[in-house]
DNA sequence: CAATGCAGGTAAACC
DNA sequence: TGGTTTACCTGCATT
């Protein structure tokens, strides 16, 4: 039983200035244009569905000391994800290998004047993105300002937060079904006076209990 | 100790 | 063609 409405505000406000923090990291990551950071970053996107996102993580610290995240073959990847307990290793380890083909310089030149063109150009083209993790990347290299991030914990409270019915929230989303909440994710945030990407972080560390990425 | 829940979903097969 | 189901896959915490 957890209280909701004003509550928000007060965490949002307890938690804003760690949050801001963690916004101005991901734009600065953004800005450098580092393509050895910015594909790490996406690489860490690509490993986290239904996987720990700090396993995720440490898996991506593993790769780079290991010189195999810009190089390595899918066979070589796969035990070293496995290792950190990133599940399913085999299958994510061939989509880090296959990212190595996908131009980050263009996405990042298309998300600067439309981020919206972005996701659509990330979904159609790195195997293993889709609507959620495509948003999840660009929000983490700064942009994605009217982009949801549309997992678990988020759809949770959106039902939670009055947002929609939870009989209305598909088990599995579908292209229209996934803008479409979006769209009453974002109205919630300006109503609420909380830009999205700070929302996301808010809701996230309310079922998680830390503020991640 | 066995059963269940949870971990920031997506692609491909199926009918 | 489009909606639904299944494969991918394991370790750790809780009940």
């Amino acid at each position: 039983m957890r209280k909701k409405g004003p509550i928000l505000k007060e965490e949002y406000r307890r938690l804003k200035t760690a949050i801001q923090a963690r916004i101005s990291e991901f734009e600065s990551l953004g800005r450098t244009g580092n393509k050895s950071l910015i594909f790490a970053e996406l690489c860490f996107c690509l490993l986290t569905p239904q996987s720990s996102a700090i396993r995720a993580n440490k898996a991506i610290q593993d790769l780079k000391e290991a010189g195999l995240l810009a190089v390595g073959r899918a066979e070589e990847i796969a035990p070293v994800i496995k290792k950190h307990g990133v599940r399913f290793f085999n299958t994510k380890a061939k989509y880090i290998a296959s990212a190595r083909n996908f131009d980050l310089t263009k996405v990042l030149e298309i998300a600067k004047r439309d981020e919206r063109e972005a996701r659509e150009f990330l979904v159609r083209s790195v195997k293993g993105m889709g609507y959620k993790e495509a948003s999840h990347f660009l929000r983490n290299i700064g942009f994605g300002k009217t982009l949801a991030i549309l997992d678990r914990h988020i759809l949770k409270n959106i039902a939670r937060e009055g947002i929609m019915k939870k009989g209305a929230i598909p088990k599995s989303l579908k292209k229209t079904d996934y803008l479409h909440i979006e769209e009453k994710l974002l109205d919630f945030s300006k109503e609420k006076k909380i830009p999205l990407p700070h929302l996301d972080l808010l809701l996230w560390a309310r079922e998680t209990g830390f503020i991640f990425k």
